[in-house]
DNA sequence: CATAGGAAATGACCATGGTCAATTTAAAAT
DNA sequence: ATTTTAAATTGACCATGGTCATTTCCTATG
């Protein structure tokens, strides 16, 4: 029986992930249209969800390529002297999941695994981003009282809450990182 | 020229809420269908966009006007002893958030308000639910290093992220409440 | 009462994501 | 080289949310 066809597989999924890049880059990820992605790839509409479960499975890759860079950049730099290097390095990262609505919401729906076998791009950054916070919040001028990934979890929930509301017109005077400054400090340095 | 025509109106929509209310008892929301609505109501598809942006507007109202019956409660609460008896007066509110996957979907695209005049129905119980905690977290036996409300906001957060982990299978042997007790502890009662 | 004018309602139609039985293709078996 | 067979691909078709020109209905005015 015939087994791996993985070269033309891979070059058709090559192709339609190029030609969604292309079309991303040029006019953003809301506008994005499996038609015309399937069309500039020159396969039928059939292939591209044979390739991804549904249009937010290729966005999910696109989506958590980015992030991932990102969290290879943190990953690189050293521990955060204080709240403000951290936020400074964290901004970059929480810019790109707020460039657009849509993207911040794919984000959202894909922040949990679905299922234990199949544990998403976008979830992965989830997991990885923890495990980068953690170290550099155990090594900085941080509370002691509780454990660095539970720091960690703190900080991405402050995170998403500073994200979330960016996109509320009550909020938007207010810029990202002026909104999440206070309350990491609140969190990593309490003062009672 | 004629002015006001509330009375058909009135009763069109009412009707209209009245049918999904019904599918919804029925069925759970996922479930809804537009085409459903309009049949159950009696009146053409158009009829629905008439009187609701979208579904998500429908959606809104329904969903909003479960969270604000938990508020309701909440408020006429005495304000906690302590941590567990804030966790014990959300939990019910926080089960309704996280009943369906699409329910929590919902809630998450409208927590902010796209506009300042039309701040949705959802984004007002974000308001509340912070104006709600504020006064109670200003009693309790917690930190007083910053603001009630900045309190309310970070319980918001570790809400928030609890239930998001709820519909993760990484994370789903542990039971909402119990992740999110440690979050609050350590967010309202810090021990540097 | 007649009628004018705008609000409300209609339903055919569209946009777009997604499905699936049928067909093509190429790796492995002979 | 031929055959076998399962993977890969196709495209007509479906489901469902949403639009809009047209029609119907109500209320205020003469």
């Amino acid at each position: 029986m015939a087994r791996t066809r993985q070269k033309r597989t891979l070059q058709t999924r090559a192709r339609l992930i190029s030609a969604a890049s292309d079309l991303i880059a040029r006019q953003g990820f809301e506008a994005l249209r499996v038609e015309e992605v399937v069309l500039r790839a020159g396969v039928a509409k059939g292939t591209f969800f044979a390739h991804f479960k549904d249009k937010d499975g290729l966005m999910e890759l696109v989506i958590a390529e980015r992030i991932d860079a990102h969290l290879d950049r943190l990953e690189a730099l050293p521990p955060p002297a204080d709240v403000d290097a951290l936020a400074d390095g964290l901004m970059p990262m929480m810019n790109f999941m707020t460039c657009e609505r849509y993207v911040f919401d794919v984000i959202l729906r894909h922040s949990g695994a679905a299922a234990l076998e199949r544990i998403g791009p976008i979830a992965m950054t989830f997991e990885r981003r923890l495990k980068v916070l953690a170290p550099w919040l155990a090594e900085g001028p941080f509370r002691k009282d509780v454990s660095p990934d539970m720091l960690a979890e703190g900080v991405d929930a402050f995170a998403f809450q500073a994200m979330a509301l960016n996109f509320c017109a009550l909020h938007q005077s207010q810029a990202l990182g002026e909104r999440l400054l206070p309350h990491l400090r609140a969190w990593l340095t309490p003062a009672v």
